[in-house]
RNA sequence: GUCGCGAUAGCCAAGCGGUUAGGCAGAGGUCUGCAAAACCUUUCAGGUGGGUUCAACUCCCACUCGCGACU
């Protein structure tokens, strides 16, 4: 395998800094073909509220792949990022992941998750989900007193990953086979030469322009959009649990008023764009663009041109 | 003008003579199959001037401002 076939440029960033279009610019001057990393972009009919560009002439992988009350993963997506990667690369062009979920492109940077071969037990999840936080901390507990006591606040006290560490902890006689494909996988991992580009600015100003895109989304025709959703599917399926959608949950069960949801709505974006932010900082290999600069775009161009001529 | 009520952090909003209110916003963080989820940590007070007291955001007085009522 020639070293072409296994560059891959990640373009990742917090919401609205505009990747999608840089993206595409990248994807022209460079032959590549775009992989999106976006866990909400997934599902079908969700289009205002999540932002998804759909551009005419070039098609975006991994967009619109279920409907909003099936439910997804990493682990899934990581499988089909693979795939894609390497279709991409067959044809002698470059996969460009981009997006904004932090996990995803992390299960694509460091491949290495132990547990993603680990699958959700339905029936388990089913009674754990009616356990207080602090019967998950017993149980836990006592399944595994080491790995409880080393777990630190934040997730001691967070019931969705209590759950899952119980989900594997008692799955461990899977093992054996679970080494096996992690070593098949990491094989693919391993030849991946990888240019990570990630946008970046200063939280005021993204929050100026997410404040003016959530006024865009509504003159859109979000609130149409989210009624005919609900014509199909329930409030508590999966896709519905989503930022821009669920902050009008109140207010179409009549608990709150429009100005709340809209209001409650922007603060979530908000805290959104820095979470994501916290996420990016850490992954390593990456070089941070900063939109507010005036070239910005250019040198992205740059990065990638000297990436590719390595 | 008189009487009454109120004045608490960027916003909302409590209790209290000495010990953390709380929520939202803001800031930072966690993350190994729900991640646009879930969770953790955290900055910022007491209109102004006096007085009482060992100690006042909390009691008293004046002033300023706001709200209401009355002449």
């Amino acid at each position: 395998m020639k070293i072409e076939d296994c560059k891959l440029l990640i373009i990742s960033g917090p919401t609205a800094t505009g990747k999608t279009a840089l993206a595409l610019k990248l994807a022209k001057k460079f032959n590549g073909v775009l992989i999106s990393a976006d866990s909400r972009q997934i599902y079908q009919g969700m289009d205002i509220g999540t932002g998804k560009d759909k551009p005419k002439n070039t098609p975006i992988h991994l967009l619109d792949i279920i409907t909003p009350d099936q439910s997804f993963s990493v682990a899934l997506y990581q499988k089909l990022a693979f795939q894609k990667i390497s279709e991409i690369h067959s044809q002698k062009k470059l996969p460009i992941i981009v997006g904004g979920t932090g996990q995803y492109i992390d299960s694509i940077i460091n491949p290495n998750k132990q547990t993603y071969s680990v699958k959700p037990n339905k029936t388990l999840r089913f009674f754990l989900n009616r356990f207080s936080t602090s019967n998950l901390q017993n149980l836990y507990s006592f399944l595994d007193r080491r790995a409880f006591d080393a777990l630190n606040n934040s997730e001691k006290n967070n019931p969705h990953r209590l759950i899952r560490k119980i989900e594997i902890k008692l799955s461990t006689k899977n093992e054996d086979c679970r080494l096996k494909t992690e070593d098949s996988r990491l094989k693919i991992v391993n030849c991946f030469d990888f240019l990570h580009l990630s946008f970046t600015a200063p939280n005021s100003y993204l929050y100026s322009r997410i404040d003016a895109r959530v006024k865009a989304r509504l003159d859109q025709g979000l609130l149409s959009e989210i009624k005919y959703l609900l014509k199909n599917y329930s409030w508590s399926s999966p896709g519905l649990n989503t930022l821009s959608y669920k902050e009008f949950r109140p207010y179409f069960k009549q608990k709150s008023t429009m100005s709340n949801a809209i209001s409650k709505w922007t603060y979530d974006e908000h805290a959104y764009a820095r979470r994501q932010k916290t996420w990016f900082k850490k992954m390593p290999n990456t070089i941070f663009i900063d939109i507010t600069q005036n070239n910005y775009s250019q040198s992205a161009v740059k990065y990638v041109n000297k990436f590719l001529n390595n």
